[in-house]
DNA sequence: CTTGACCTTGACATCATGGGAAGGTGCACG
DNA sequence: CGTGCACCTTCCCATGATGTCAAGGTCAAG
């Protein structure tokens, strides 16, 4: 099948297809007399592999390394696990950053009449600095 | 002052501040003879409000609106705490983003034995897209 | 005058993705 | 057979926020 099909089956789109294949994170595809690529159920299978690494918020560095475990017959399962473990630990420091700036939102925001008056705690608190519930946003 | 002493001051490195000069973020800095830049206390409290807002997670186009709103002293609290609460909600659709994430790779972790063994449920979820957990990581 | 710290601009890298232009291919319909 | 449309190709550029590196100018102290 050719490159669309392919993206509509697997889910990536066709120019992602291109830039995987440009970074190497697949292999070259096949191809066609008029150099129209081709793609079998293997490659189809290899794509919606990288979509869910993707949908999981994996990096492509780490499918790299997952695709490679895969395709290794002989490989533990210990390695694939501390991939994900510490993906896991990445995604969790994200969402504590995040919540640390909400935190501080919330509170900014629930002090601020927010009607047609100009004074306002979250603009101030921008400007000097100053913490709205304690603690700095960023350790 | 010279701009790596108001980066220094600011938290702002010189090549963001430059940046920022360059997008039109800040407005353009006073040069001297010599064509370096120069930054006055104003400016330094524009920075420094500038990183705060980066710090809470607000986006350059999000900041360029905060600047004006601070800058304007008839404003209304009102535009400010709706940009606010609107971050909010982004940065909370994240949060949940990510959690689905955490969830599904959490789940999928425990039931991997992580030893030399070569079967692995991780790989297995990523190859075939059977659901690990009874939701799908993305909506 | 030399040295070292600082400044200047500019180009390129990251990461994953999308957009668009310019041109070739394949197929179906008339 | 011809025309048109959908599809393919490559190549360049853009995003957002930041960094690195390079080549060269400037300033102040010794």
């Amino acid at each position: 099948m050719n490159i669309g099909e392919a993206a509509r089956a697997s889910g990536v789109s066709a120019k992602m297809i291109r830039h995987y294949e440009a970074i190497g994170l697949i292999e070259e595809a096949g191809r066609t007399g008029a150099g129209y690529r081709t793609y079998g159920s293997r490659d189809l299978n290899t794509l919606s592999f990288i979509r869910r690494s993707r949908d999981l918020g994996f990096s492509i560095t780490q499918i790299r390394d997952l695709l490679a475990l895969w395709q290794d017959r002989a490989r533990a399962s210990a390695e694939v696990k501390r991939i994900a473990e510490q993906h896991i630990d990445e995604l969790q420091a994200k969402m504590r950053q995040l919540q640390e700036m909400v935190m501080t939102l919330e509170h900014l925001s629930a002090h601020c009449h927010g009607d047609a008056r100009p004074d306002c705690p979250i603009l101030e608190r921008l400007a000097s600095g100053e913490n709205g519930h304690g603690r700095d946003a960023h350790s």
